[in-house]
DNA sequence: ATATTTCGTGACAACGTTGTCTCATCGTTA
DNA sequence: TAACGATGAGACAACGTTGTCACGAAATAT
């Protein structure tokens, strides 16, 4: 800046005040500093100005994600930018890789870097760990999940409300021997849609105890296992709900190696491409990543204007999308 | 910073000293300041340090994809992460949408954040406008497609080569009426693929003016459209290679209408989840997502560390995948 | 004509750090 | 015992900005 302002002649405060676009410079000046500082290719040092500028906004925000990887969390990131880049902030995403410690050193980072807010998918057993930074005013929204040892908003899915639908979805097409294959109920995200999927049932007359309940599926193998033994079973359903993506995609192939894609009903918590060019399409109850980001970044934004009031927790419904895995008749 | 100094009773800079695990301040002192830090809560400002720091390091790149919800994107992103948080360094990630404007407005906004360096996906006609800051000594690494109008390093798939495989193993299965469904040609990967396709093609003895070119096709629905006209026309091609990921599933929706997956053999550029699961599998020509970035991001600490090489551009082969649809014998 | 306001501009301190330098203390060596 | 080096610690300037204030000149009001 000490540059621009030697070569057009003036002081560096009237150069800070044309970069700023701030009034209170005559018009043959600016010109002559627009010049000099495009000669000189100069950009202003975000990280200097917040340093001194009252409020000291650094314009970014920290975003915490399973994995940036995973489609249902980038589609979060997706609407998260969006939000927020019409107001310039920029992102700094991270994949946690359900690592309670990684949790910590990425909110750390995030911290040494006086972002505005922060995003997050809690992992750690408590965040009370963060209570010190939330108080002191660090805007927070955490999502998909709640915190746990802290208050601050949220924005979840109606998870044990789809799983609700799913169930009923299914003893609305005669269903009476059903199963239900989680992911480990660690997650509170699973617990709830255990919760809501076994209450449905039980509503309907159906003891818990005839369900063939499987848990702990972390991904497509174990899943797929857990899915062909259930099967392969004395009395096997007739019917699977599966709670998330990965375990869904073990069942369709247990299904498909059984030969029994069409016997079987199933329907999946989370959509996901192709889902309809499956044979049968596959039923599920559809998340809103999108939504989600986007009141995620509403919430963080008003929080970051100084919206103070009690923290909240905000519930996104869930969609049955249905597409004919999910309504077939029982077979015995 | 100098509150944690008054509490513990020293200077800042001893402060400084312990925070930075700098050596010269005896295991007392450190103690007393270290409990002071954790008591007020206190974390460094990596902003303030880079500030004065020699070298001036924000520890923080910028990344810029098509979109960070896009699978291919985020595979990158994920591999880019993983590299260099061992460094302790964070990513901004950003989404183009294929607007040049938006371009050089996100590659402004990192410049005045001070990252230490950038990877990009480029969509504009010319990186040129990059120059200043390139040649200022600001590490730059393109990914999936080359700049224009400037050099600098780029990690980029064999796109060429690889859709010659997929024409060789068409040919090789006994195709002689070929189709070719692409994207703009405005883009130097699609443009590349087509090129491959049809000198493979070429060498082979099959005149280009044979082939069904089409082209501009940038989402599922144009894909589709367009498979259904050509396998409608009077001399249906046998065999389709289609050159991105919404386009290969255009075509397989297309032929599912038509009832023409088994007919029809498929190849399609990009991998995608559940590929296998399609009746008939989808053959494709893998790309490797985790390896460019992983490259990428290899590159660009060795520009950070100091390497001044000249510019290179960095292959990474793709894979033919053999799953089916591009088994399918012709049928006429 | 003079008093007052407005306008354009720059000097200077401050933001939270770190690099450099200096200084006091202490233990070692001649 | 005197000279010396090593060690621990702090004072101070500087990094690139912006907030505050002050100042002179021009425009306006009296």
């Amino acid at each position: 800046m000490r540059h621009v302002a030697a070569l057009a002649g003036v002081g560096i405060k009237t150069v800070s005040r044309v970069m700023n676009d701030e009034p209170g410079v005559s018009e043959a000046t600016r010109q002559r500093v627009l010049q000099a500082s495009q000669q000189l290719n100069y950009q202003l040092d975000m990280a200097a100005g917040s340093l001194r500028r009252s409020g000291r906004q650094t314009l970014s925000i920290g975003l915490l994600l399973p994995s940036v990887a995973n489609p249902f969390s980038s589609e979060i990131h997706r609407a998260l930018e969006d939000t927020l880049s019409e107001r310039g902030i920029a992102v700094f995403a991270a994949s946690l890789d359900d690592d309670p410690e990684r949790e910590k050193a990425l909110v750390a980072a995030f911290l040494g870097r006086r972002v505005d807010g922060m995003v997050l998918t809690p992992i750690a057993r408590s965040q009370a760990y963060v209570i010190p930074e939330h108080s002191r005013d660090l805007p927070m929204v955490f999502i998909d999940r709640e915190p746990v040892g802290i208050e601050a908003d949220a924005v979840v899915t109606d998870n044990a409300a789809g799983a609700a639908r799913a169930a009923a979805h299914l003893l609305g097409h005669g269903h009476t021997r059903l199963a239900y294959f989680g992911d480990t109920p660690d997650i509170q995200t699973a617990r709830e849609r255990r919760r809501g999927f076994l209450e449905q049932l039980g509503q309907a007359g159906i003891p818990t105890s005839t369900v063939s309940v499987r848990e702990g599926l972390r991904d497509v193998e174990s899943a797929r296992l857990a899915a062909l033994a259930v099967l392969a079973s004395d009395e096997p359903p007739t019917a699977i709900f599966s709670s998330q993506n990965l375990v869904t995609f073990g069942v369709m192939r247990a299904l498909k190696e059984m030969g029994a894609s069409r016997r079987v009903a199933l329907v999946g918590f989370d959509d996901f491409a192709l889902a309809d060019m499956m044979d049968p399409g596959i039923t599920v109850i559809a998340q809103h990543p999108e939504r989600i980001g986007k009141l995620a970044a509403e919430r963080l934004l008003a929080r970051i204007d100084g919206d103070d009031g009690a923290p909240r927790t905000y519930v996104v419904p869930s969609e049955l999308i249905v597409r004919g895995s999910g309504e077939l008749p029982p077979s015995y």
